[in-house]
DNA sequence: TGTACATCAGTGAACGCGCGTTCACTGATGTAC
DNA sequence: TGTACATCAGTGAACGCGCGTTCACTGATGTAC
C-alpha cells in the first residue's frame, strides 16, 4: 500500500463514511475532464481513495453509476429550469428567454451532467425512473411553450405547444453542443453562445407572430405576414 | 491461425491489396454500431481480416484513422450540401430548405461519419487539413445564408449572414443529434425530424421577414412586424 | 526476357497495461438483551 | 452499562481479457540492367 493511501486511510479510518457520494463526485470530475466515454469505474475508486472493489458495494456496475449521475443531472436541470421559468413572470416572453439562458448555463457549468444526460449513450428510455426525471425536465419547457402558445395573437393560428417546445429544445441543444463548451467542433464565434441563442429564439418567436419587444404582453405589432396554409399553420 | 483466417488469406494472398480502404470501411461499420468511443484499432484490423499490427502500415494510430474518417466525412458532407443547395435554384428559400433536409439526411444515413465529425472528440482545430475540410462544408451553409440575407425585404434590416448560418447549423445539429438517429435521448415525436426541422427553419425565416410561401422570390407579404432596435436588428 | 535486388505490406508472437470483476477476508458499527 | 453477535462497508490479491504497440521476420511486388 502506498504512503498516500495509508495516509488517507489514517485520516478517515477503515470506513469511508460517504463513499457513494464521493464516487458520484469523482465520476463527475472525470467525465468533465475526459468525457463520458473516457471515465472508468476503477478511476473513480482511485480518485475516491478506496480499493477498486469498494464501489461494488454501492453500484452494480459502471452503467448504474452513470445512470445515477444522469438521474441527478435531470433533477438539477429541472430545478434550474423551473426557477428560470418562474411561472412566466414578469412576462411570458422574457421568462421564456430566461429558460433558454438557463439551459445554456447548465450545459456550460455542468458539462459532466450534460454529457451523462445527453451524450453518454445510456438508454434513458430503458430506465423508468430516469425516463420520468427526463420527462419532468422537458415538461418545464413544454409548459412554457404551452403558455406562450396560449397568448398567440388573435389573428394568428395557434402553434402546437409541443412543436414549439421541441424547436426550442433543439435550438438550445444545438447551440450548447456545438458552441457551448470546450468542445472539439468549437469555432470562432462573432458572439457568445448565449447571445446567439437569444437572437435565434427571438427571431423564431417573431416568426410565430409573437411580440418580442419585452414589454409585458403587448398587442401584436403588425398583421400576420402570410396567411396560414401548410401543416402546423405554417405557410408553405 | 484459425481456419477462417487461413481461408481468408488463401482467397486474397499475402497482401491485402486494399487494406487502407478496408480499414476505413471497417471503422465506419464499428462506429455506426458502437459509437466513436467504442471503436478500437484492433477491432478494425480483425474486421478487415488482418493481424493487429497491419494497420500500422497505413495509420500512425487510432486517432489518425479517426481523423481520416472525419476528413472524408466532411468532404462527402460538403458535396451533399453543395448538391442540395444547387446554387439557390429554383429559388433561394426552397433551396435553403433542401440544404436543411440534406443535413438531416446525412446525419441519418451516415451516423458513423457524423459521429466522427461532430461527436468523437477529435480536435478538429488542431489539424489544418481537417479544419479546412470542415470550413469548406460550413461555407456552403454560409453562402446560402449570404444569398438569403441579400434578398432581405427592403423595409427590413439585413440580418448578418454569419449569424443566420450559425442559427441554421445549430437547428440542424440540434434536431439531428436529439431526434435524428437511434440515439439514447430519443423520444416519441409527433412528427418526423425532417418535418420538425422544416417547420423550425420556416418559422425562423419568417421571423426575419422572409417570404416563405415557396413561390420564387415574391414580394414580402406584410410590413415588418416590429421596428428594429436591438443588436442584430432584432427588436428588444 | 531473366535475374538480382530494394522496397513494400503483410505476419505472429510478445510485452506491459489497465480494466472489470470476484473472492475470502476483516475492521467498524449498530443492536438486542 | 456491558457484552455478544449480526451486519455493513471496506481491503487486497488475484483472474482473465482485450487493447495498443513493437519487433524481427517474410512473402509479394516492382524495377534496373
Amino acid at each position: 500500500m502506498s504512503w498516500r493511501k495509508e495516509q488517507r486511510r489514517a485520516e478517515r479510518g477503515y470506513h469511508h463514511g460517504n463513499l457513494k457520494e464521493a464516487l458520484l463526485q469523482a465520476a463527475l470530475g472525470l467525465i468533465a475532464e475526459k468525457g463520458a466515454a473516457g471515465f472508468t469505474f476503477a478511476d473513480a475508486a482511485r480518485m475516491a481513495g478506496v480499493s477498486p472493489a469498494a464501489p461494488y458495494r454501492h453500484f452494480r456496475d459502471r452503467d448504474e453509476l452513470l445512470s445515477s449521475i444522469a438521474q441527478r443531472g435531470f433533477e438539477q436541470f429541472e430545478a434550474l429550469l423551473t426557477q428560470a421559468w418562474d411561472d412566466g413572470r414578469p412576462d411570458t416572453v422574457s421568462a421564456f428567454e430566461r429558460v433558454g439562458k438557463a439551459y445554456l448555463a447548465f450545459a456550460r457549468n455542468e458539462p459532466a451532467f450534460y454529457s451523462a444526460m445527453f451524450e453518454s449513450g445510456i438508454p434513458v428510455d430503458a430506465n423508468p425512473t430516469l425516463m420520468a426525471a427526463s420527462e419532468r425536465a422537458f415538461a418545464i419547457i413544454r409548459a412554457a411553450a404551452e403558455r406562450l402558445a396560449a397568448m398567440a395573437p388573435p389573428g394568428m393560428p395557434r402553434p402546437p405547444a409541443m412543436m414549439m417546445a421541441l424547436h426550442i429544445w433543439s435550438m438550445a441543444h444545438g447551440v450548447a453542443s456545438l458552441f457551448g463548451r470546450g468542445d472539439a467542433a468549437r469555432r470562432k464565434l462573432p458572439m457568445s453562445p448565449e447571445d446567439l441563442l437569444e437572437a435565434e429564439v427571438l427571431i423564431y418567436l417573431r416568426g410565430l407572430g409573437f411580440p418580442t419587444d419585452r414589454r409585458p404582453e403587448p398587442k401584436p405589432a403588425g398583421p400576420p405576414p402570410v396567411p396560414p396554409s401548410g401543416p402546423w399553420g405554417i405557410p408553405k
